[in-house]
DNA sequence: TTAGATTCTTGACCTTAGTCAACGCTTTAT
DNA sequence: ATAAAGCGTTGACTAAGGTCAAGAATCTAA
């Protein structure tokens, strides 16, 4: 028992369902932790993990390290910061799960990743890993990226994306289904 | 900016869509907290907070209390154990949206509801509130209850909900979609 | 009690997006 | 080079569930 720090390479950390499908929760990156969760509830990780290339971990083993969090009030704050933003993001995906459909979702995605840069971007990772992410399949996403590209949102060849009209993505990401 | 102790009442944890469509992502009961994760953040909460009640509720400020969490381990400790939690829950709402279909959620709400116990319960909330819980709305959770009902795994009168057939009910809330 | 306001239920309709199946395109291995 | 394996794309089909609209039931207030 204990959490992991990401210091090379990038992690995926999901759901299964019964029938096997898995639900991306959230990809971690270089500097990213995961797994606190586990060491305060009963020591199950309410998620699977694994490396999505090969990657370099640290573990820090729950021993030790809740004496550390009782003696350093720094680390502590650290760690409930880092918690709330994971609870934010999470709040997010239940949000854009009730309100938005996939081409909002996708619009999203797409905005945040640009960061406001309007170069091409490069999606860091496979598709069907994004649709995942974004709660969805491959077949719907790649008509998703079809018709966006269709409608001269975006243009993608491959793993890179060019955003070609900033404005209109933006708008589709705020919209809500039917609205 | 600060967070809140609910002493008394119920208070709902939603986001609000453009359109003004509510989906509560929780609901506190007396003794649960909300709005850390603003402390931490850029002090905006994430999401809209509303007693259901008329509630009792503590206010805690951020000024002092980080000096509290700094000095005080044990609490720091028990905060992020709360964080935790909510994560976990957060990522089983998740889980539930993209796995599981309107029937099952309703089930497993239901079971975790009556905890056990075979008798009768009463729902804590609207009908229409908890539609927007589990992510759906009050036409189709209507539907759904009549649709159960008729099945015989459960009877409802009002807001009293009763198990006829704990069984079957655990089966359907573990089913995946088309499983 | 009656009127007004909520909340719940039901019906008819329609759209989104998931499933299944087949095929194309790359990449890696033999 | 050819096979094999993995991804990605496309088409046809289907159904879950959301929307709109109308009516029933429940609650509140005067």
């Amino acid at each position: 028992v204990g959490f992991f720090v990401v210091l090379d390479g990038k992690v995926k950390v999901y759901k299964l369902s019964q029938e096997g499908k898995e639900r991306i929760l959230h990809i971690i990156h270089p500097g990213g932790t995961f797994a606190e969760a586990a060491i305060f509830a009963d020591g199950l990780y309410p998620a699977y993990a694994e490396p999505l290339q090969s990657s370099k971990l640290l573990f820090l083993p729950k021993e030790g390290f809740l004496n550390l969090l009782m003696d350093n009030g720094r680390i502590s704050i650290n760690m409930i910061a880092g918690l709330s933003k994971f609870l934010r993001q999470f709040a997010n995906q239940i949000e854009d799960l009730t309100f938005k459909d996939v081409p909002s979702r996708l619009a999203r995605y797409l905005m945040v990743l640009s960061e406001g840069v309007k170069e091409s971007l490069e999606l860091p990772i496979s598709k069907s890993q994004l649709a995942s992410n974004l709660g969805t399949v491959s077949e719907t996403l790649s008509r998703t990226l079809r018709k966006l590209s269709e409608d001269d949102l975006i243009s993608v060849s491959g793993k890179t994306v060019e955003i070609l009209d900033f404005e209109r993505l933006e708008e589709l990401s705020e919209k809500c289904k039917e609205g």
